[in-house]
RNA sequence: GCCGGGGUAGCUCAGUGGUAGAGCACUGGUCUGAAAAACCAGGUGUCGACAGUUCAAUCCUGUCCCCCGGCA
């Protein structure tokens, strides 16, 4: 097994990650990068099945295992793949003096892996224009983003209002198309980049996995969004959109019945594990599991030996 | 038992004498600093059953079955 590339455990939501990472890292000795865009919030832990730890010397900890980028914004924060790779560079870089402290990136937020393993290019942002361009309507932005950028606009429907207003900001800073100054090469090969194990049960026991984990896990969701209403948080709060929020705000408003909102949830999550596989299904060089019965870290290690 | 309403997609329902459509679900896909986001594409059907009228019936007629109200 070659020391130095890192271990990626990846896949649709409730696929298994977590435990399977943390197995791992208890084996190797090695810490966790957490890329999930959601599990970064101190508020929400039940509601994002973030695993439980503790904080310890400025290190989120579950059983001992240090366990990166997770617990550590507000709900009024953003946190956005550029940051990602920033953050996971520096926690690499961490390395002690003799060999390599292996890496296990576990997260099921396919943006972010895209991001760190395949670079990003460096493109500006800009807040305030962004917030300009939002009293714009879809068409008139599709309209200038066809002006100034013609293959982004024909790549980007015009319902897409987020894509198109990305493009067109790039191009309104940089006086250059997004088509130019992004990379064209869409190949996601991992070989020789990372050890990715990529977990993709059969979607029938997933989608059982999602329905029993929603259940479980709706009070403790209802009891996070309420805390976080009192707080003066709203359904805007950017982090309080995450995946089964809005129904839980719902449920606890009375728009929403309980037996409906966990209904809902459900089917927004299995949509969810959809885009995931789909996001996934491109990547090459990765090991795809799809039966999880037999899962062990020790085999998958005996797998990499070899 | 009688009276009324109804049986059309997985669900809720629209519709027409020329074999049917919407929303949601579902299926596939897109993705370069919001990605648990934001989108794109696709109709998946014995129109309750049987018979009749008709060139043609999911639609009209009859019988039957089932569901929901009301009266007994």
């Amino acid at each position: 097994m070659k020391k130095n590339l890192p271990i990626i455990i990846a896949g649709p939501t409730a696929s298994g990650k977590t435990e399977l990472a943390l197995g791992l890292a208890s084996l190797l000795g090695a810490e966790i990068i957490s890329a999930d865009s959601r599990q970064v919030y101190k508020e929400l832990t039940i509601g994002t099945a973030k695993p439980e730890g503790k904080w310890e010397n400025g290190k989120y900890l579950v059983n001992n295992i240090p366990y990166n980028l997770v617990d550590f914004l507000y709900v009024e924060q953003t946190f956005n793949a550029g940051e990602f790779c920033n953050r996971s560079k520096k926690i690499q870089g961490n390395v002690p003096p003799q060999g390599t402290l292996p890496y296990i990136f576990c997260g099921g937020t396919g943006m972010y892996l895209d991001a760190f393993f395949f670079g990003m290019n460096e493109l500006p942002k800009d807040e305030n224009l962004r917030k300009e361009l939002s009293l714009l309507s879809k068409p008139e932005l599709h309209a200038r983003l066809k002006a100034a950028d013609p293959q982004s606009a024909a790549e980007i429907p015009e319902g897409n209002i987020q894509r198109t207003m990305r493009a067109l900001e790039i191009y309104l800073l940089t006086k250059t198309p997004a088509s130019v100054l992004r990379n064209k090469d869409k190949a996601r090969d991992f070989t020789g980049k990372a050890f990715f194990i990529y977990l993709n049960p059969d979607k029938e026991i997933l989608n059982k996995r999602i329905e029993l984990r929603t259940k479980k896990m709706f009070e403790g969701m209802c009891a996070e969004a309420s805390a976080l209403l009192k707080k003066g948080h709203t359904k805007q709060t950017p982090a309080l959109k995450s995946l089964g929020y809005p129904q839980a705000i719902e449920f606890l408003e009375g728009a929403l019945k309980r037996e409906d909102a966990i209904e809902k949830i459900i089917t927004l999550t299995r949509q969810y594990a959809k885009r995931q596989r789909t996001w996934f299904n491109r990547y090459e060089g990765v090991m795809e599991i799809n039966d999880l019965t037999h899962l062990s870290p020790e085999k998958i290690i005996k797998n990499f030996v070899n």
